[in-house]
DNA sequence: AGCATCAATGCAAAGCTTTGCGGAAGACAA
DNA sequence: TTGTCTTCCGCAAAGCTTTGCATTGATGCT
């Protein structure tokens, strides 16, 4: 087993002074006089001493650890916003635990349950889409342990938040098309009850007014975030008998199901229906045709969320504040008609 | 801030017995009397008492943490891995704390370090593909510190690895291009000190043989996994006076990059040059065409890596053992003929 | 010489848990 | 009553660090 790292003491026994003198030394505390300091400091250099976290997490009360949980690690959106997190972590000398909800509400509270067990500090969250109840959000709100949500969020939580402004984005999504002369602009969106799914179809049907276009019932479409349902969706759609000249999906997962779904039936990319996605994973690049999408500052959005989460902690309670952060719309071939 | 959680003393007060009766109570000693013990454990459930960790870990002198090394976390390549050490650890009740390399091997001897001395019990790490000197893993495993490689492996350092068949693989890509039609086989490899690039090239040479091809030193191109380079090896292959009429990559992302580039100077996939990848990304499938790829059973390999990880700790040593997964290939249209 | 001051260190407690060992109290035999 | 077992529980140490307070020896001042 690997030997046991240096201690204070074992310095202390070394060098034959007291435990507290080597710690001061450390820190060049001035009780201390200049050569003993030198000497320890040497001595510590030399057997690479480094203060053990577990006695200071004793001593402060605090593990230095944050629990991240998302939905699914294994998508570039959710890794690459734990990247943005664990960033301004690692600046801050905290380190993250990152656990996988897999969409599941009930993998969610276990999840938080175990993060408690192992003291994490605090948390910074992405809904399942699942998750339809929030008492074991709530009850950590009421032991003010530190809470921050990105992406899908809850309302109706006093805790700061991160998103994008899909709003915004889709409203321009569905002007982009109208621009490119589409008229039968459809939508196929996340769970209702997801707070991003609101958002978007706000913006959505925002755009269909400003445009002078009706709000057609049939065109939006709520599926859960799987590819198999996504492309149900497509069909219906594709089956309508006023059928789509445009579709977007609410993320680029369920644009490359409708995408695979639309060349199946035939149908060709952009001249018979305009296709966008919302995220801008690397490989909307590589689709074909290349995949018009709204671009999220994922790697910002988690250092954004780190910075909440650390107010949090240093104001020693749950600030409502809410970022949104602005998204781009990436125009490529997958809708330009001419 | 957060509340403290409720510890040993304070049952012990609250019940006004010591501390040493309660955390003997909990676990059901049998010096304990059968109705304290009851009660005890009453409160603890009502005080939903958890053993400290830090605590646990300061007394044990484990901190249940492995550190883990990855060269870039946005990849489903390493997530899905992750994913799968994640599972095993999370079963013993470890957890992991990642660190990326970012591809740079200061970085990584950086993240060896600092995980160190967050006291993380072992490693579970894939080369940075910059990786040429091994210092900092010796230094490991000279101090007895339990460490395994997954897919990029070193050879020389006294440690178990798990890999997939790499060189199995490239032979069944070959040979499959071969009985395609292909008799122009290029392959875009990667660092050449990279042990995966090594085996991959040996079983290229190998299915080159066993189809009766020569080896053209031209059709084979080291380049360092980024997309820009990838794009100009191809752009290097492409300009030969004698074309490929098949190109595999070291992995999806080479692939994607070579089809954009073979798309982009008029080349129809497959009818004149054939395409292959390395990993099989979800996205495989949603290219246009569908690219063949080898499937890595990415999953398995974290989880087996982390029962290696396993096996050091208990053995307290690190053994020699190499564990080989196999891989598929998975044949779409980027690679049919007909 | 005697007291005050100051510089340089050490002591010990706290944070939380486990566990070997010692201790108290009651039961029972002699 | 005394001695011997049980039964049930508490003490204390160890693991590591920080820090308020105490201690020691020396020097300065009167």
């Amino acid at each position: 087993m690997s030997k046991r790292h240096t201690s204070l003491k074992d310095l202390a026994l070394e060098l034959g002074v007291s435990i507290s003198t080597v710690s001061r030394a450390l820190k060049n505390h001035p009780d201390i006089s200049p050569e003993l300091t030198k000497k320890i400091r040497a001595l510590a250099e030399e057997r690479n001493y480094s203060p053990n976290p577990l006695a200071m997490g004793l001593l402060r009360q605090q593990t230095k650890m944050i629990g991240v949980i998302v939905p699914d690690i294994n998508t570039h959106f959710y890794s690459s916003i734990i990247s943005g997190i664990e960033k301004v972590a690692k600046e801050r000398g905290y380190f993250i635990v990152i656990s996988s909800s897999n969409e599941s509400m009930q993998k969610e509270i276990e999840s938080v349950e175990n993060l408690l067990k192992s003291r994490v500090e605090g948390f910074i969250v992405c809904l399942s889409q699942e998750t339809s109840q929030f008492k074991h959000f709530e009850k950590l709100v009421e032991n003010e342990i530190p809470l921050v949500f990105f992406d899908r969020i809850c309302e109706n939580i006093e805790a700061p938040a991160v998103s994008a402004n899909g709003q915004d984005a889709t409203k321009k999504i569905t002007q982009h098309f109208y621009e490119n002369g589409c008229r039968r602009i459809a939508y196929i969106s996340g769970p209702e009850h997801l707070n991003i799914s609101q958002n978007r179809k706000v913006g959505y049907l925002n755009g269909l007014k400003e445009c002078g276009l009706e709000f057609d019932p049939n065109l939006l479409i709520n599926c859960n975030l799987s590819i198999e349902e996504a492309k149900l969706a497509t069909k219906i759609l594709l089956d309508l008998d006023e059928k789509p000249d445009a579709i977007f999906g609410i993320n680029d997962t369920i644009a490359f199901a409708a995408m695979i779904e639309v060349k199946k039936q035939g149908y060709k990319i952009p001249e018979d229906i305009s296709l966008a996605g919302f995220t801008d994973e690397f490989h909307s690049i590589v689709v074909d045709p290349p995949l018009t999408s709204v671009s999220h500052p994922t790697f910002e959005m988690g250092e954004e969320a780190a910075k909440l989460f650390f107010e949090s902690v240093e104001q020693k309670k749950n600030i409502k504040k809410q970022v949104i952060l602005p998204i781009d719309l990436v125009v490529r071939a997958s809708s330009k008609k001419k």
